[in-house]
DNA sequence: CTGAAAGCGCTAACAG
DNA sequence: CTGTTAGCGCTTTCAG
C-alpha cells in the first residue's frame, strides 16, 4: 500500500493536519515537529495523492490536448513547446489523438471533463458548431492552437496562414513564375486547408494570374498519400513552372514524383513547401518553404491557457505569431 | 458549478446511493426510479467526477507514457498504437517527453505517482540502475516499449534490433558489398544505439569483413543533426560502397550530403536506413530500410500493460515483434 | 429495493 | 502553534 498522510502522522506522532501544514505552509509549524514530519516523509517515501488534493482544490494541474493526426510531423515541435511551458508551470498533458474522427473527439472531451482537467488545448482543426456547443457545455478554459475561430470568441494562437500562403505564392510570382499550381489540403481543414488556398487565390488575383486558379489538387486528411496527390497534380497540370504545396510532406512527395519522371527541380519546376519540418533541410534539392514557429506556437498556447486557468487576464484573444520564408534550393528565378 | 451526484439525487428525489446504483448496477433499481434518475442525469448533463471515483477504486484508468525525444518521427506511430489500444480499454495517456534529460524523467515519474496513474509505458531508453530503483520504488506496473532490459525482470515489447541490424548488413554483404560503413547512434542508447551497432559487428565478423569495423561514426542524441554526422562519415570513410544507417533520418541526411557532393546513390554508394518512417518512400532515390511495426509495438505494449494492471497473467516477459527489410532503390547489387 | 452512514486521502476552518 | 472536525464527490456496507 502506498503510504498516506495518516501513516506519516503516526510515525511522526503528530496529527494529520500538522503533516498537511508542513507541506503547504511549513512556517506555521515549529521546527521540532517539522523535522520529525520531514523525516517521516523521507522514511516512508511519502508523496501526496493528487486525486485527493484535486477533489478539494478543484484543480488537477492537468491539461487535455486534442490533436487531429499525430502522424503529421508538424506536431512534434508543437507538443514539445506545450510540454515545456506546461512543465514549467507544474502542469501535465493528457494527449489525445482524435485521428480526425469526431466521435473520438467527443469521447475524449468527456474523458477530459470526467478527469477534471483544468483546461483544453484544441489543435488545428476547425471549430464546427457542434464542437463549439460541446466545448461550451464543458465550461472549461480552452485555447485553440494553430487554428482559430472567427465565429466564436475563442482564444487562439497561430500564424496568419492566409497571409503566409499569400507571401509564398507572391515570392514565386516575383521570381518570374506565371504558371503556378498548388497541392492543397481539404478545404474543411481551416488551417492547412482553406486559408492557405485563399492566400494562393489572393496572390493570383493581385497579379492577374487568375487563369491559374484551377491548377489545384487537394489531399484528403484521412487517406492522404503525398505521392498519390503529387501524381495527380502532375497529370492535371503538366506545364506549370512552380508548385506551392500546403504541407511540406506534399512537397517532398512531389519532389519524388518529379524525379521519377525526369523533371528537374528547380530547373524545370520550382517547388515550395509549407511548415519547414526538419526534413526540409535534407531533401534533394533542399526545400524552399514557409517557416512557422511550431515550438513557440505550442509554448505560447500552453502559457495562454494556463494564464486563463489561473484567472490572469489576457487581453489579446487571437494571437498571431510571425512566419517567414526560408529560401533553399527547390525554387529558382525564372528569366523572362 | 458542475453538477454532482447530490444534484441529481435531489432532482430525481432519491438518495445519492440510488443514483450511484443506476450508474453501477442499474438492475438493482426499480424501473420507475431508474428512469427518474436517468432523466435527471440527462437534464443536468451530469458526468461523474473521476477523481472521486479514483479515490475509492484506487484506479484512474490513466497510463503514464515516457518518451525520450518526441521529435523522432518514429514515435508518431508508436503513440497511435498505444492510444488506440488504450482507448479501446477505456484508458487515457499522459504523455511526457523527457528530452533525454534524467532529471525530467524523475520528475515525471513523481508526477505519475502523485496522479495515481495505473501503469507506465517507458519508451526506448535504457534502464539504468538508478532508473530501475526509482521505477521499482513506485511499485507500478510498467512495460518497456521498443527497449528491454536483460538485467532486470521487466516486461517489454520491441523488435530484435541486433538481429535486424545484422540482417540489414548481411543484405548489403550478400549484394556484393565489402566496404561497408555505418552511421550509428550513441551507444548508451540501448535500442537504436548499441544493439544495432552490435548487429553490424556480428555481420562483419561472420563474413570476415572485420576491417570495416572502424568505419563508424556516431550521432549524439541531444545534438544530433543528420547532415552533420553524414558529413563526418563521408570525411572519415570516403571509399566505401555501402552505408548502413541506424536511423532513417541519418540515411536521409546522408542522401542529401552525397547528392551535394555529386556522389550517385545507389550507383556509387548504397544507402540503407532503419525504421521505415513514412518519408522513406519519398526520398531520392527511395530508401531501402529495415521496417519495424511501430504501430503494433505501441499497441502491443499498451495491451500488455493493461493486462498487467488488470491482473491478468501474461506469460511472456520479453516480446519480440517481427521486422523486415524493405528493398527500394537506394541500394544496389555490386557486380564483382 | 433503498436510504443512512462510513470512508477513500487530503485541506481548511475552528477552537484551544 | 496544533488537534479536531467537517467535507470535496463518490461507492459501499448495513440495516430496514
Amino acid at each position: 500500500m502506498k503510504p498516506t498522510i495518516r501513516d506519516v502522522a503516526n510515525l511522526a506522532k503528530v496529527s494529520i493536519s500538522t503533516v498537511s501544514r508542513v507541506m503547504n505552509a511549513p512556517d506555521s509549524v515549529v521546527e521540532s515537529k517539522r523535522t520529525r514530519v520531514l523525516d517521516a516523509i523521507e522514511k516512508l517515501k511519502y508523496q501526496p495523492n493528487a486525486l485527493a488534493r484535486g477533489l478539494i482544490y478543484k484543480k488537477t494541474n492537468t491539461i487535455g490536448v486534442v490533436i487531429p493526426d499525430i502522424r503529421n510531423a508538424y506536431y512534434a515541435d508543437v507538443l514539445r513547446g506545450m510540454e515545456d511551458a506546461a512543465d514549467k508551470r507544474g502542469f501535465s498533458l493528457i494527449i489525445s489523438n482524435m485521428d480526425r474522427d469526431r466521435k473520438r473527439l467527443f469521447s475524449y472531451l468527456n474523458t477530459f471533463y470526467e478527469k477534471q482537467v483544468d483546461g483544453i488545448l484544441y489543435t488545428s482543426d476547425s471549430v464546427f458548431p457542434d464542437y463549439y456547443n460541446e466545448l461550451n457545455r464543458l465550461k472549461m478554459p480552452i485555447v485553440l492552437v494553430a487554428t482559430h475561430s472567427m465565429e466564436y470568441e475563442l482564444p487562439s494562437v497561430k500564424i496568419d496562414d492566409e497571409q503566409a500562403a499569400y507571401d509564398a505564392v507572391k515570392f514565386l510570382i516575383e521570381n518570374g513564375h506565371r504558371k503556378i499550381a498548388m497541392i492543397g489540403f481539404e478545404l474543411s481543414d481551416n488551417i492547412s486547408g482553406l486559408p492557405r488556398y485563399q492566400g494562393f487565390l489572393r496572390a493570383l488575383r493581385e497579379y492577374d494570374l487568375e487563369s491559374c486558379k484551377d491548377n489545384v489538387v487537394f489531399a484528403n486528411g484521412w487517406t492522404y498519400d503525398a505521392l498519390v496527390v503529387a501524381e495527380s497534380l502532375i497529370e492535371k497540370c503538366p506545364d506549370v513552372t512552380a508548385v506551392f504545396c500546403a504541407v511540406d510532406e506534399f512537397a517532398i512527395g512531389l519532389l519524388s514524383c518529379l524525379h521519377e519522371r525526369g523533371v528537374k527541380v528547380p530547373d524545370d519546376i520550382s517547388v515550395m513547401g509549407f511548415d519547414n519540418i526538419r526534413m526540409a533541410r535534407m531533401t534533394i534539392p533542399k526545400l524552399t518553404t514557409v517557416a512557422q514557429p511550431m515550438y513557440e506556437i505550442g509554448q505560447r498556447a500552453a502559457e495562454k491557457l494556463i494564464a486563463r486557468i489561473e484567472g490572469q487576464d489576457d487581453p489579446v484573444l487571437r494571437e498571431y505569431l510571425p512566419h517567414g520564408i526560408v529560401v533553399r534550393a527547390s525554387t529558382r528565378r525564372l528569366e523572362r
